[in-house]
DNA sequence: ACCTCATCCTAGCAACGCTAGACATCCTGT
DNA sequence: ACAGGATGTCTAGCGTTGCTAGGATGAGGT
């Protein structure tokens, strides 16, 4: 009785992740608006209803590759970080490799930052991945620095920001660099005073 | 013969802006997803086609929308500006006044920024009233800095991930104060050497 | 051998954006 | 004043979407 059913999770955790690679590659081949069920159950080869024994709906099967997404992106951001000398190349390193990220897999971005999904984030029950992701901006400020949480949330933001609007074409794409450039010479710059610019 | 067509052509601009008055509520009351051709049609007590007579598609209502969204934008940033005493706050004021449009208007702030629109940016078919609003940002910088765009770029690429990144929930809303304020304090922050964070 | 239960597929629903073609209405020219 | 044509609007419907009910099929257990 046991055996049996071991294996027939198994074989569920297969199309489990059969599905979602599935999902994934269409996005990345043709956009999101071209994954709908219908092709999707196609390209799995079952029907549209086992998509729903896995998962609650179209959102929850985004919501399960924008997963995907972040620990790759945590991944990504960690070797960045980890192949620089010092932590103020650091944060250079991982910001650089975030805007990678986006421009290079930018359905897998959608998905995990404009689509819309069922993850919770900055609470008790967010997945691990989202956390371990954020954490590498983090790193990237010294731990006596009791508002690193802070600059983290900043820095993301603003290449988040970057990020989208260079994609849509609201910026020139063209400009990232130098905007990266200056973004990182004001964030990791320790002067604090104000003065007129 | 003049005077009829002007006539017809009167009540054809008025239904057109009726349409995308009645969009606009229509989202802001019950979000994007619940604007329907359908429902928009029976809002303005016409017939599905009649928009199709003055748009070309959904996308281009929105789009609608996002232009009259661009302008009440430009205006509302030029308040705070020519409201601030100095350069220096004038910053802080703008940016200010961005993230409480933001937050203020969602679904209006979407349709300019984050839904598919037939808008052109940073181009030379760009509307003017983007540019204008652009350029309230551009403003804030002394005019003798030959890199006051690519500090607005930033400013403005910040501003709107730290908008979209709070309103769905993926960093805490209630600390955006606080990062603007750490954001305008290395911006508005005349120093450049660089420095270990 | 039979029963049971889980699994999967066919078929279909309601709602979507969008369009063709019939109907009505109004302006124009004689 | 009246026919003719242009203009504008509506009814009806097409193809597609996400999602679901209900029957067929085949496995495991007794």
């Amino acid at each position: 009785m046991s055996a049996i059913h071991e294996r027939r999770e198994r074989e569920r955790a297969h199309r489990h992740q059969l599905i979602v690679t599935a999902a994934r590659e269409l996005a990345e081949a043709e956009g999101w608006d071209a994954v709908t069920t219908r092709r999707l159950a196609d390209r799995v080869e079952y029907s549209q209803p086992v998509l729903y024994s896995h998962f609650n709906g179209k959102d929850a099967i985004v919501s399960a590759v924008a997963l995907d997404g972040f620990s790759e992106l945590g991944a990504h951001l960690r070797r960045a970080r980890e192949a620089a000398p010092g932590r103020g190349e650091a944060l250079r390193a991982v910001c650089n490799a975030y805007l990678e990220f986006a421009t290079g897999r930018p359905a897998l971005y959608q998905a995990m930052f404009v689509l819309p999904t069922d993850l919770k984030f900055a609470s008790t029950e967010t997945p691990p991945p989202l956390r371990t992701a954020f954490d590498e901006f983090v790193s990237c400020f010294r731990p006596d620095n009791d508002r690193r949480e802070l600059f983290a949330e900043v820095v993301w933001s603003a290449l988040h920001g970057m990020a989208v609007l260079s994609d849509s074409g609201r910026i020139p794409p063209a400009g990232q660099e130098e905007r990266l450039d200056f973004l990182i010479s004001r964030i990791s710059d320790t002067h604090s005073g104000p003065t007129t610019p």
